[in-house]
DNA sequence: GAATGTCAACGACAATCTTCGTAAAAGATG
DNA sequence: CATCTTTTACGAAGATTGTCGTTGACATTC
């Protein structure tokens, strides 16, 4: 039957992909040179050019002229991207526990104190959205 | 130049090859037959056996025998595939800030009280770890 | 021992990703 | 205008993924 695939809900990105959603998250746009800049130039600038057509294809991303170049710039935000990201992670590999993710999460990583504090009253928020209306 | 790929760390896993490695891990071990009917048997025996293989070429699982058939189990513990995969998602979308993440994870999820107060306790212990030594 | 059923191996195929080379447009400079 | 430089457009090539069809091995059953 092979399931037509159409218009379909995004996707996640490639490791490539990944990269330059990054660098447009991070700085808010960028031309073509400035991505492959932000990315170290260890990429051919039509690399990165073709990796921001196809992201465009896939209405990830946006242009608009700018001088002679295009100014590319995100279309998805990546706390949206993040949350389906995150979704598969729970889903696939913490089979559906966000607490299991949390202590994967926090295993190996330094925090300060304030770090801390501010992921408490993360979960003092969620805590009292929950609580009754 | 082109940066040879050898050996290398492991990569991320694709769609169908997440699909597979959480049965794999729910179940702790499966023959092909086995997969197939985990998966809602929407795909080909012969693909999933691919899959297996592609997956044991990577390293990620390996196989026995059992009788006549094969039975697979996981090479690459779901919590070290989970670390990376949650690494590059703290980097390349959240600014290398788990706090962020953790605010994007509780968002839009509904948690009781007991998985609120056994998070907490995770930061807890994160933080007596801290301490001083 | 011939037919049937289960299973792995092999190879084909299309789709996608990632990498560029080359060409072409278009402004800048002599 | 001829030539450089910057930039986009086109398309090809290699790698990987995901899908199977076909074949052949091997065991079970008549």
């Amino acid at each position: 039957m092979t399931r037509k695939r159409e218009k379909q809900e995004p996707k996640g990105f490639t490791d490539r992909e990944l990269d330059i959603m990054s660098v447009l998250w991070r700085e808010g746009s960028g031309t073509v040179t400035e991505v492959r800049e932000a990315l170290g130039e260890d990429v051919g600038y039509t690399t990165v050019l073709k990796m921001l057509q196809i992201l465009e294809e896939k209405g990830a991303v946006g242009h608009e002229q700018e001088g002679r170049a295009y100014r590319y710039f995100p279309l998805v935000e990546s706390v949206r991207a993040g949350g389906r990201a995150l979704t598969r992670i729970v889903n696939k590999i913490f089979h559906g526990s966000a607490e299991r993710l949390l202590a994967t999460l926090v295993e190996d990583r330094e925090f300060s104190a304030e770090e801390i504090a501010r992921m408490r009253s993360i979960l003092d928020r969620v805590e009292r959205r929950g609580d009754d209306g």
